[in-house]
RNA sequence: GCCCCCAUCGUCUAGAGGCCUAGGACACCUCCCUUUCACGGAGGCGACAGGGGUUCGAAUCCCCUUGGGGGUA
């Protein structure tokens, strides 16, 4: 149930916020065109980048991709609250149906790897292949615009800003909420054409400001889940309506079964839960042999790994080191950034066909529990976001 | 079909008369966290096989029934 919070009663202190008015300078001050268009999800986060860029005395059109028949987040509930906002900040709103396209790289993407053994991430692959891919283009095409703002919690300094030339994408300043991890994909001409409005605020910030502009999403709970919405956003769900049951069994890593799965699918490498397995201590899955179609499990300690191989390597802040470099990176969202050697390899023939030539090893200082091949691994330097690339199968 | 052993939460078990309104681990459920999947955090559900005794008092002792393991007519 979507929270309709219109805000008859304005509650007190909802004056400008210093993060806010702080935000406004910066977007005012903006060099080049302040022309955009902003890409509406129905959530509080987007809302207020349109609303903040039209307090900036921006020229701001609305725009929402339709990505999946069905209610929800990001389908109906989200067109409507997305039509609303715009309504109320008297802009023009579009709506593009992506749906087809959106089921291509995102649907049979992940089914087709759950499906294969490993965990796919749809979001960073979203990202650059819908949102800040055909969205711009889409913008262009038909509105003429050339850039696009969102409600991402994440910076970029732009390459007259850089040091190197290149468009550098940093941490959101709000470290709890830094979604950096999910744009590591993004080609430098998407970044050169972004404006993350909420890149310096913290959530309380984005709360405080949508009160303050009385925007209809500001008391809306935070999105939940994936964006396929029609499954209740449950990937079990969206899953089992997309691959048929395939029981396996559950051994240990002696091969000893000690239970049994309905589909390699429901599992990735760290899962504890949904196991079912009864042991002296808790198992977790260790590997996923989909040709057997079985699921391995062993104690936390047995999941430590220290090397991984990363394909598909997109530099982003920096251009592609020819030398190993010591960086940080993070394994998945949210898990925190670890110190690891990055040794850059030579290409694949693969590689160098799929345009995507950069593939690196990592040794890791502290072994590593739970990577999974599939996920992102993310280089940064504190708050630069270096590059990033997916775990290969090991 | 004569004799012996065993029988506690879903699972593995603690328990050897009052500390047990039965403890733990794992599993499971809920909530929190979270634009993936997970990890993690906080709660929660949940058992003395059944029936008789003995004791002031029994999960703990005795007997029978039932249900599982062993030696031998």
């Amino acid at each position: 149930m979507t929270a309709t919070a219109f805000s008859s009663t304005r509650p007190p202190g909802t004056g400008l916020t210093p993060a806010g008015e702080a935000t406004l300078k910066r977007l005012r001050a903006w060099p080049g065109e302040h022309r955009v268009a902003v890409g509406l999800s129905g959530g509080v986060d987007s809302s207020l980048t349109a609303a903040l860029l039209v307090e900036a005395g921006w020229d701001v059109e609305g725009l929402t991709l339709w990505l999946m028949s069905g209610k929800g987040a990001c389908c109906a509930e989200g067109l409507v609250d997305a039509a609303g906002i715009c309504e109320q900040l008297a802009i023009r709103h579009h709506v593009a149906d992506f749906r087809e396209h959106f089921r291509h790289q995102i649907v049979d993407f992940l089914v087709q790897g759950y499906s294969d053994g490993v965990t796919p991430l749809p979001c960073s692959r979203c990202n650059r292949e819908v949102k800040f891919g055909p969205m711009l283009r889409w913008a262009e095409q038909e509105r003429g615009i050339g850039r696009i703002a969102t409600g991402h919690y994440a910076r970029v300094s732009h390459g007259e800003q850089s040091d190197n030339g290149r468009h550098q994408l940093l941490r959101g300043l709000d470290r709890l909420k830094d979604q950096s991890y999910f744009l590591y994909d993004l080609p430098q001409e998407a970044l050169g054409r972004l404006v993350f409005p909420l890149g310096e605020l913290t959530k309380a910030d984005t709360r405080a400001e949508a009160e303050r502009h009385g925007l209809r999403t500001a008391r809306k709970p935070e999105s939940q889940d994936l964006c396929l919405a029609d499954h209740h956003g449950s990937m079990k769900a969206f899953l089992d309506a997309h691959l048929p049951p395939r029981r396996g069994e559950i051994v240990l890593e002696d091969g000893k079964v000690v239970g049994q799965h309905d589909g390699i699918e429901h599992f990735t490498i760290g899962q504890r839960k949904g196991l079912g397995v009864a042991w002296q201590e808790p198992l977790h899955v260790v590997r996923l042999d989909a040709p057997m179609n079985r699921v391995v499990v062993a104690p936390r300690r047995a999941a430590a790994r220290s090397e991984v191989l990363v394909g598909a390597v997109n530099w982003v802040s920096i251009a592609p080191p020819e030398a190993p470099i010591d960086l940080e990176v993070q394994v998945r969202y949210r898990s925190t950034p670890e110190r690891a050697l990055l040794t850059p390899l030579p290409p694949t023939d693969a590689d160098r066909a799929a345009d995507r030539p950069h593939r690196v090893k990592l040794a890791f200082a502290e072994p590593q529990f739970s990577i999974a091949p599939g996920q992102a691994a993310v280089f940064y330097a504190g708050d630069v976001l270096l590059g990033g690339g997916l775990i290969q199968r090991l």
